[in-house]
DNA sequence: ATGATGATGGCAGTTAATGTCAGAAAAGCC
DNA sequence: GGCTTTTCTGACATTAACTGCCATCATCAT
């Protein structure tokens, strides 16, 4: 609860990535300057540097952030619920923070306004990639199994691979064809590609934990 | 048949992908600059950089070419036969040339090599997406569905994952743990990864084609 | 206070990457 | 074969991403 040294750290990141966002959103990616993130978001270009390896990777703590929200939901997941219960509760607007609304509408616009850009793509890419291991983890706890598991490692890569595939094709549709969804319908997509993909039986009500951690 | 214009410069472009890979290899990838491996390949440094937009993807054609290949297999996939039989068909060494097996083996070291150097990382993904269109094709063809229907879309996303995992553990274990594996073995692994996550019956022999195409 | 530690900014330097242009090679035409 | 036209390549200058270095400032324990 308290303020470990590295949460400033990670909040001034999550930040300037959001500023990034913005600028990049506005002039697309080559025109916008590391200078210029660098004074949008009150930090001297030295420090822009130390922070970010390179320009692409401004995005990622944005990226980042909105999967991370999604792991730590996903790790609440009680285990005598569904995963469409779950996520009807975890996409639920009324458990949404503004913030976590606005960083949302920002990534959507962004992958939606920018598909061929290379360097866009690849953070995106690899945001997925890295949360591969959280969801490893979520899905071996539930199940009882290794998070190292040859399985759980697939079913992760392959959920990965879902959830990705719903969240781009929901952005392009709203974006681009000015498409709305409910949160019921999105609910629906999400599960069912989810399932569709899974190879172990994670999405049911599995049975208690019988040592009753967690 | 002919040498059409784009195919010399594909093949210069493989040709220096080669080269690339065996300077990364050995020096890593930030020793290596970009006028070493111009030099190495035989072509200026400024040519280098109107065939590579930045130094991660003068990587991507050896790991394009390597899908291309798998792909073209894919394509002549008898509808009457299993996944199974039509992989030990393409990985049977036996219908592998020489450059085809080098290519393999310096991949496979790469990516063993630095599983956590995030510039060979993001071009490694990105080579696994690119390929989900090719992907589409094949799956979609195979079930005379559109290639961009959701199901076709999200099954190719699951399927690469799955095929990426197995290409990454397969190679970390064989790079790391001195493990070999036969033909067979990766056959085996191979199609029950993809089984485990497809979500569309494309592994098992379907109709014949009512239309009589492909 | 004071000294240690670590984060920051300023500035110079390095290197990846692009613009420009002139010469070489290749493709089309006769 | 010649000729034009276009496309490709290399040399050089230039930009912009990124790093090294060091002085300064904030934080915190003593």
């Amino acid at each position: 609860m308290s303020e470990k040294p590295n949460d400033r750290i990670d909040a001034i990141q999550l930040a300037v990535s959001r500023h990034a966002a913005r600028l990049i959103l506005d002039q697309g990616f080559a025109a916008t300057s590391g200078g210029q993130i660098a004074k949008a978001a009150g930090i001297s270009e030295r420090t822009l540097w130390r922070y970010f390896r390179n320009k692409e990777s401004c995005l990622a703590p944005l990226f980042a952030r909105s999967w991370q929200r999604f792991a730590e939901d996903l790790r609440q997941w009680p285990r005598s619920v569904s995963l469409e219960e779950h996520l009807a509760d975890c996409f639920d607007l009324k458990n949404q923070s503004a913030e976590q609304i606005a960083d949302s509408v920002l990534i959507v616009r962004l992958i939606a306004a920018f598909p061929d850009e290379p360097d866009l793509r690849s953070t995106w890419l690899m945001s997925y990639h890295d949360g591969e291991a959280s969801l490893m983890a979520i899905i071996g706890d539930r199940l009882d199994r290794s998070h190292n598991d040859f399985d759980v490692r697939l079913c992760a890569a392959a959920v990965m691979a879902a959830v990705r595939t719903i969240d781009e094709t929901v952005s392009l549709a709203a974006v681009r064809h000015r498409q709305t969804f409910t949160t019921a319908e999105v609910v629906t997509r999400m599960s069912r590609a989810i399932r569709a993909v899974s190879n172990l039986p994670f999405c049911d009500a599995v049975q208690p934990n019988p040592f009753g951690d967690t």
